[in-house]
RNA sequence: GCCCCCAUCGUCUAGUGGCCUAGGACGUCGCCCUCUCACGGCGAAAACAGGGGUUCGAACCCCCUUGGGGGCGCCA
């Protein structure tokens, strides 16, 4: 049953990455969890590009989570707003901060700062900005511009996930808004462009809890509404620390090179931290009515890809076989190189009988090759010596058999089994001397599927040189 | 060290006080189906971290311990 989307509240959520590295599954969930939410309630979905280091992001890095994004099939609403291209409204806030009080200005140095630091370290005392910079009147260049965190009391917000979080304000230091060089720092530009954009609901990373009293007290501080949060629970490595460029294939792309559908994909995505009952298959469209935060669970989830395989098994062997060929061509031409010259037809007619038999698009491939590339070696060790002499017989008769078949299904079937029985012979052994003759092994498709699929030409050329082979 | 969050099979999870001798799924292992490989079917092993409460009754509520994760930048 589709749930009616809840139209009363409007629902504005944001994805916003910093291109500072490839997207990796873990912000590749983080969107989808935006993007579903946004879809199930009918509100917008925006993207935003956190390239406030100009150091460190890259154009590359832009392209990329694009590029996943779309691959996942997580339209955003409207153009990707840069970060970077908004500072001077950032200055404009932060001018409005020192006025009111908010903010002060500070000239200690990083290197005394770094120094104290180690300090507490060593001391084994919590490193907090002291403070040292709070009320002087006169400060010298270069200056960044620091918050002025109350010493008492405490900074609450409400998580839809994990209810009241509450956080002493002596644990929050007087953090830095704007940086010496006249950058604005994160945490401060999150709120002004989340205010800005319009954003209702913030579903991000549990690795945020800690910034969000920060964020908190500059809502209050600009008077702006506080939108909705929901941390959302991490997933971890297989070693159960947070996902980063060490986790082998943590960038989603690679899992598109690793023949991954992406309806997989966001299946498997979903269900990491998500559950809806018993329920394990979903497609898109079940999600986008389904999906509620209400169903997203606390623990940190590890990323184990046994069942993504298994989905994409599912999906493989579902997508229209036309469909399938044709996002092979798209995504995997180079691989393909080796049926350029197969008719289009027998190429997804291949696709149609290999697809249900294998976990991913390169293993599809490597089924394909052996129905379209060059004619198999021959593993003399996958018949038994007692089983060679019959074999060479029944692929040579069947080779004859084929000259009057139209090459049909029904036909070839007919034939070959026809020649089983008239031998007194189990069909099995027949099928394994011309699965042999056809693969130079012992795994393939259907038989008379694979058959007529190769053609006549084909057939009949590996059975010759099966033969030769065999000696 | 300080702060925050979390805790059910190996993994993803259902479970919101009695329906739980804890359900599903992946993976693993048997068996069946079968022209091979897959698919599918059937079955098995496999978990409430520990200790205290509260209650007639606790996987579920509270506290402590332990364990795990995250955060403590002029990164985002």
């Amino acid at each position: 049953m589709a749930e009616a989307p809840n139209t009363k509240e409007k629902v504005v959520v944001r994805f916003p990455p910093s291109p500072t590295g490839f997207l990796h599954v873990g912000g590749a969930r983080t969107a989808l969890f935006n993007w579903l939410f946004a879809r199930h309630h009918g509100g917008q979905f925006l993207l935003r590009l956190e390239d406030t280091d100009r150091e460190r992001s890259e154009d590359r890095f832009v392209e990329d989570i694009l590029e996943s994004l779309r691959w996942l099939g997580l339209k955003w609403d409207g153009e990707p707003v840069f970060q970077s291209r908004r500072i001077e409204r950032h200055k404009e806030v932060a001018a409005q901060l020192v006025e009111k009080g908010f903010a002060y200005k500070c000239d200690c140095t990083p290197e005394a700062l770094d120094a104290y630091r180690k300090e507490c370290q060593q001391k084994k005392l919590p490193y907090r900005y002291p403070g040292i910079c709070r009320d002087k009147k006169e400060v010298r260049a270069p200056y960044v511009l620091r918050i002025r965190v109350p010493d008492d009391g405490e900074t609450r917000f409400a998580d839809m996930i994990r209810g009241e979080i509450t956080i002493p304000n002596k644990d929050i230091e007087d953090w830095v808004l704007v940086r010496s060089d006249g950058n604005p720092t994160y945490n401060f530009v999150v709120v002004v462009d989340d205010h800005d954009m319009g954003v209702t609901h913030i579903l991000r990373g549990e690795d945020h809890i800690n910034n969000t009293p920060k964020q908190a007290m500059l809502y209050e501080a600009l008077g702006y509404a506080l939108p909705k949060f929901a941390h959302l629970p991490m997933i971890l490595g297989s070693d159960r620390t947070k996902l980063s460029k060490r986790h082998g294939a943590a960038s989603t792309l690679e899992y598109r090179k690793m023949g991954y559908l992406p309806e997989a994909m966001v299946n498997f995505l979903v269900r990491l931290g998500w559950s809806f009952g018993d329920e394990e298959v979903f497609t898109v469209d079940k999600l986008k009515s389904v999906f509620s935060v209400e169903h997203i669970g606390k623990a940190n989830a590890i990323f184990n890809t046994e069942k993504l395989d298994w989905l994409n098994g599912i999906y493989l062997r579902e997508k229209p076989s036309q469909e399938l060929s044709d996002y092979m061509q798209q995504y995997f031409k180079e691989e393909l190189t080796f049926a350029k010259s197969v008719p289009a037809a027998s190429f997804v007619e291949g696709v149609k009988i290999i697809q249900g038999k294998v976990k991913n698009i390169p293993e599809l491939i490597e089924q394909l090759y052996c129905l379209f590339g060059e004619d198999p070696d021959y593993d003399l060790t996958a018949l038994k010596d007692a089983e060679k002499a019959p074999a060479k017989q029944a692929i040579s008769d069947v080779s004859a058999l084929l000259d009057a078949s139209d090459f049909s299904i029904e036909d070839l079937e007919k034939r070959i089994r026809g020649y089983a029985d008239d031998k007194g012979e189990k069909f099995g052994k027949i099928a394994k001397a011309v699965r042999f003759s056809l693969t130079g092994g012992k795994i393939s498709p259907g038989l008379f599927e694979m058959i007529s699929v190769q053609g006549k030409e084909t057939v009949q050329r590996r059975m010759g040189r099966a033969l030769k082979a065999l000696g």
